[in-house]
DNA sequence: CCAGCCGATTGACCCGGATCAATCGCCACA
DNA sequence: TGTGGCGATTGATCCGGGTCAATCGGCTGG
């Protein structure tokens, strides 16, 4: 899951289940906290996430950390590089987690329609990660948390009589690590987003968005 | 042509030419200036880079541009993503692409070799994008430039009596926004290397590195 | 050879977000 | 029911890098 451009193409595609005539592997189970792999390992497994929330990181020697991506539902995640996983990927949530052989992503013999949906969702991660691209490099800490809680909505919130509620399983600091900020600067955004009666944070886990409209021309870079 | 901690793993891998038994497709070229594809176009190639250098660029509505990638030779460009171009990209030098059928790279009926390595060059592209996140959200100035410099020396830059020679065939401008960065800030930064005899600036286009180590401790982390 | 132009450099100043530090608030556990 | 711990919030201050503005300098066209 990147943040962009609240955009309509990247929503719908993402959520179904992969295509897939051969025989599906049972399903993984992922505790919050547990880790599914880590930065080095070789890859075998490919995953489609079914349900809850992973977190996929990438530390520096000194300490510093980017998260790379969230996996929310329908995302795939595991694409290897040079046959091993390029950045820790643990649980936020209780997940289950479809796996799929890396095999088949690097063949179609098998499976035709399997490996063409895995190769789609490489290229979608791709074009996701240009878009995310912009966010990092030139957006500001308002531009990036609205733009985030945007894509949020859009793809998971609930509808909540008009309003949108939206979950957030991640931690402030997952935020901050994820958008290049700091835990203070998000909290501080969040709390000028409530002041702005933009939205309201019922609880530190989960907030409602109360102007939509307005949160969207944050996102753009709208003047506040 | 991404940025990161300097890696032996990228350096070489992409640089052949890509196995192929279908016959090739004539070279495309491009002079400096002139545009290989728009956002937005539909995709129907992919060009593995031969010689030259590519910029590809991504415009907000306001005007902030983020340069993505540049594209040097051996690298592939031109991946789509829900069928489209999600960058433009256009030739900093004179430049030599090697076009291959987009169908080669969503099938391997073909060309099966050509397919894996086309697949392969999409997943290195993940892998170095995802170090290109930390580099754009956690990395300061100088630790960016020196990243730059760094990744450019060892793939591309020229022995020079014990020294290395760069060329760097993109604007100060190009680097700012591939960097998330001004160009003032980018000129602030050569003249502080250059203070530093880390660098000579032989020329606004060609720099030589005269203490290697130093670059690569900057681009690292260490306190200057 | 000169004038104009545009990208690069440098300087002065400012500001957004980082840093450092002090609560706050919620939950787990005794 | 109290207590310790940890993430979140808020406040005060600082500073890296942005902004605005003034040259500089190399290339181009007359």
């Amino acid at each position: 899951m990147y943040v962009t451009i609240p955009n309509e193409f990247t929503v719908d595609a993402t959520l179904a289940p992969l295509a897939c005539t051969t025989p599906r592997i049972a399903e993984t189970q992922l505790k919050p906290g547990a880790y599914l792999y880590f930065e080095g390992d070789r890859v075998e497994w490919l995953y489609q996430v079914t349900s809850g929330v992973l977190r996929l990181t990438r530390l520096l020697a000194d300490g510093r950390r980017q998260v790379i991506a969230f996996g929310y539902p329908g995302d795939i995640v595991g694409f290897p590089a040079d046959d091993c996983h390029h950045t820790d990927c643990d649980a936020l949530t209780n997940v289950r987690l479809q796996p799929f052989r890396r095999a088949n992503l690097e063949s179609g013999d098998v499976d035709p329609a399997l490996h063409g949906a895995l190769l789609q969702a490489a290229l979608r991660e791709i074009g996701a990660m240009q878009d995310h691209f912009m966010m990092l490099g030139r957006k500001s800490a308002t531009e990036k948390l609205a733009s985030f809680l945007c894509v949020l909505s859009e793809r998971f919130g609930e509808d909540l009589g008009g309003y949108r509620q939206v979950d957030l399983p991640m931690s402030r600091s997952d935020i901050a690590d994820f958008l290049g900020l700091t835990t203070e600067t998000v909290s501080r955004t969040f709390t000028q987003l409530r002041k702005s009666n933009i939205i309201v944070i019922d609880n530190i886990h989960t907030i409602v968005i109360q102007r939509p409209t307005a949160l969207l021309g944050l996102s753009l870079g709208d003047r506040d």
